[in-house]
DNA sequence: AAGAGGAAAGTCAAAAAAAGTCAAAGACAA
DNA sequence: TTGTCTTTGACTTTTTTTGACTTTCCTCTT
């Protein structure tokens, strides 16, 4: 239960938080305060802080080398929703979908039912089709659920 | 009498009402418990806990893995809403997903976004593939979509 | 200023840890 | 004996963890 990728993930979002979103640390030192090798901590990074989820990270290395890692809010605007759906063209993983998904519930374009409704369908055990392919069909459905959205802002009743 | 899966459907039963509803187990760890093979717990999830009943599973593979069981409260919407699912099966037509869509919107059970999102990731220019496989994915499509309206405290804010 | 050394961080692929699938074999009731 | 339900196991897929090797940057000589 709860790996360790997932602690170190949790640990990271209650920093960023308590630091208004932008936090520094020291891969080395984390991995030792979680007893594991470095490597997992770029993991970490990799599957939880990606672009599409709104972070940003960047790093230096050498002495005093670090990581930093920001949280950029995106404003609310029907622009962005469309310039989401541009930049997603072709194929989609279900990372990057769920990403986008993520993204927008966040910025409160959509409810947590609605994103737990775009996530199934944008599920690899629910579009059951071999790889290239599959891509394929989960970019057409993300991208006519983003379209959706824009159509009909501010959903609820 | 009481094969070994009615033995852990009970175990896990009593488990759900423990813990309000919602329990979280290791597959092997189970499978260990009750000295069996691993895939025998998910053919006791599969043949005792399937959503027609009102059980929602989630997994996750990979280190820190789980299988997950919820039991959703059920009310007389919920309880049609499993009606309907348990009459879908496999294959099915756009027709018949707008027709299945339409009467949810139409006893309130989605909002008109909602219905527009269902609708559009079970189009057929959305899921573009040849015609025995398409109207598969659209069944799995449609049946993930309803399996979280059920799970979901009645939508919207 | 050039170079050496060490201190970080990055990369990548292999190994490990889970869970999923599917079909064959077994049990058992009708 | 036939059909349905259960059990088992070999194989697959996904996700995480580990470790060896690489690259970059800073500091301290010379």
């Amino acid at each position: 239960m709860a790996s360790l990728s997932d602690q170190i993930e949790k640990y990271l979002i209650r920093l960023i938080k308590q630091y208004q979103g932008e936090v520094e640390i020291k891969r080395n030192q984390l991995a030792n305060d979680f007893n594991c090798a470095p490597s997992q901590i770029n993991y970490v990074l990799e599957t939880r802080f990606p672009v599409e989820k709104g972070y940003v990270v960047e790093s230096q290395r050498g002495g005093g080398g670090y990581i930093r890692i920001f949280k950029v809010k995106m404003d609310a605007s029907k622009e962005n929703i469309q310039k989401i759906i541009s930049r997603l063209s072709g194929q989609i993983s279900q990372r990057e979908a769920a990403a986008v998904i993520t993204r927008l519930f966040e910025n409160d374009y959509i409810n947590q039912r609605e994103k737990a409704l775009m996530d199934r369908a944008v599920d690899r055990r629910v579009i059951r089709v071999n790889l290239p392919h599959r891509d394929f069909i989960r970019g057409n459905i993300l991208r006519g659920m983003l379209e959706i959205i824009m159509k009909f802002e501010d959903g609820e009743e």
